[in-house]
DNA sequence: AACTAGCTCAACCGCCTGCTC
DNA sequence: AGAGCAGGCGGTTGAGCTAGT
């Protein structure tokens, strides 16, 4: 088993810096022919160069749209506000860039933001996490591979909360859940109803995002009462914005 | 002038996801 | 339903450049 790597090293590609000739001709033939295949593409072309190599150099470099030169103090507010949002997901931060890559921004990123990043926010104790280990997520960061919810609802419940389970096509059901905030919000404990609160978040805020599943990044349990505290409306509105057409 | 450390950025690598058959 | 494939993504690498000693 095992898929075909896409440019096995036997082959006779070239590697590495790409040279005058080659970006010229991948310009003119994407110009010509747009770019179907990236896997046909190199060998239509006649460069000898894998798919993907042609794409990274057409997507990072050799796009007409692509604005090259210095990041602008907007953009680099807008990078490190998209990235307390969003964590390391440079193809969602570069959709609100436009003219830059995602390994521009990455790259930016990693030269002038991240150290000053850690300074600045606290929050962001990492800036990396991987799906696999999704209590490395710094904990106001959305996590946007997240699937979608199909019944968007904002569950308070005290006493029974819906069962959690690491099943994921059960995660993608589970509704929102802020775990303890009922007894907060309404002191009247006796209230069942009270306690069991369900609220279409579309009602609730201007927003009319989908919730995810928080995770909280100690214990894997749901947010603690101090998150919706701690959760910036703003981001809330971003992230649906984010997610918007 | 020579060396070194740090920075930048293009390119590569390997994994994941969605599509097709 | 599941295997294979292509495209996309994020992490990492390494060559070239620059500033400091």
């Amino acid at each position: 088993m095992g898929r075909k790597p896409c440019c096995s090293k036997g082959e006779d590609l070239n590697r590495g810096a790409w040279i005058a000739d080659e970006d010229k001709i991948l310009a003119d033939y994407i110009r010509v022919h747009g770019h179907g295949k990236w896997s046909t593409l190199p060998q239509k072309a006649g460069l000898k160069r894998c798919g993907k190599s042609c794409r990274l150099r057409w997507m990072n470099y050799l796009r007409p749209d692509i604005k090259r030169g210095n990041i602008s103090e907007d953009e680099e507010d807008l990078i490190i506000r998209l990235h307390k949002l969003l964590g390391n997901r440079w193809s969602l931060i570069v959709g609100r860039l436009p003219g830059r890559t995602d390994n521009e921004i990455k790259n930016y990123w990693n030269s002038h933001l991240r150290k000053r990043g850690s300074k600045d926010d606290h929050n962001i104790k990492r800036s990396t996490f991987s799906e696999s280990s999704p209590a490395a997520a710094p904990p106001n960061v959305i996590r946007t591979k997240a699937t979608k919810i199909s019944k968007p609802v904002l569950f308070i419940n005290n006493n029974n909360p819906p069962p959690l389970t690491n099943d994921a096509n059960a995660e993608e059901s589970r509704p929102f859940l802020v775990d303890n905030v009922a007894s907060k919000a309404n002191t009247n404990d006796d209230d069942s109803i009270s306690n069991n609160i369900i609220m279409q978040p579309a009602t609730t805020t201007s927003c009319s995002g989908s919730f995810l599943p928080f995770l909280n990044e100690d214990d894997d349990k749901p947010f603690s009462p101090s998150f919706l505290l701690d959760y910036d409306i703003e981001n809330v509105c971003l992230y649906d914005l984010l997610n918007s057409d």
